[in-house]
DNA sequence: ATTACTGCAAAACTTTTGCAGCGGT
DNA sequence: ACCGCTGCAAAAGTTTTGCAGTAAT
């Protein structure tokens, strides 16, 4: 498997801060940005690390998330199941989350739409913004034509 | 203490949906909806509610946020500290948080700017939303200035 | 009177930490 | 060779669950 750029960026950003390259922690990234769009627990990285190097332990996974997020690598986010999922928190990979609160499906939008909102909080309170997280709650399109006809058999029966 | 408005749209909500409106549940809620703005955890939630009725089980003030999830009245939210903290989905209280990476404060903007945004997403989309939370990561006005104080002294040194 | 709800304690699960040895620089 | 990093196992912290008794309808 060749590196990505995107990974040998990761491995910079390790080196300027002088933390070490291991092979855990290039595995750990490599994998992560692999299956970045299914936003993995350190439970289910793990799993998917051991695949390519089965002992390394879960607490390395751990601190290597915790490491990634200081060095503003990934992020944590919480989709309500128990445990921590993780994304990364690159600008080019801005997106937007459509969460389904009948099924549960987690959709993307893949535009930056919030350039002129980001512009206004800017103005408004002097913070610097760098990136941010937008979660939309509601109803899919899917769920909302189930809706549609059961609400229907009821007005018939 | 007189219920508010709000704590009453809730019990309404509780007896629509065949659930018993217990003393434990009354001042859950209210004490949520007073302690809003803190974004409690269920631990901190249950010391609260413990100083108005002490022998009230941790048990069942997460067995309450379960249902008051479920029913939609209040969102769990991540914050990066451990716990799940809660917050009310009303749309009386859309709300933006602000995240200081550097002091961890936690601002919030109370005006509804995504108006058109969610109306783009939902023409693109089908989605149906309910509801939104957006979160802005960067550097608080605070944080800039020492920031930039600092580098100002490096300057000279 | 019925049966959902509660408190308690135990269990399950997620995340963190201590330590002796390993491996990148 | 140094010292940061790792695996393992134990600990800490959070959330869930079983059960016998209690209380809302």
């Amino acid at each position: 498997m060749p590196e990505s750029a995107e990974a040998k960026r990761v491995y910079r950003r390790l080196r300027e801060e002088d933390f070490k390259l291991t092979r855990q922690r290039r595995i750990i990234v490599g994998t992560l940005l692999k299956h970045e769009e299914e936003h993995p627990s350190a439970e289910e990285l793990h799993q998917l690390v051991r695949d390519e190097l089965p002992d390394v332990g879960l607490a390395t996974v751990y601190r290597t998330l915790d490491l990634l997020e200081r060095l503003n690598v990934i992020r944590g986010v919480n989709f309500g199941d128990g445990r921590t999922r993780y994304e990364l928190t690159s600008d080019l990979h801005q997106h937007h989350h459509l969460i389904c609160g009948r099924c549960g499906t987690i959709e993307e939008v893949d535009e930056d739409l919030l350039g002129d909102v980001e512009d206004r909080i800017a103005d408004a309170t002097g913070f610097t913004i760098v990136d941010h997280d937008l979660k939309i709650y509601g109803v899919c399109r899917a769920c909302r034509e189930i809706l549609e006809e059961s609400r229907a058999e009821e007005d018939e029966g």
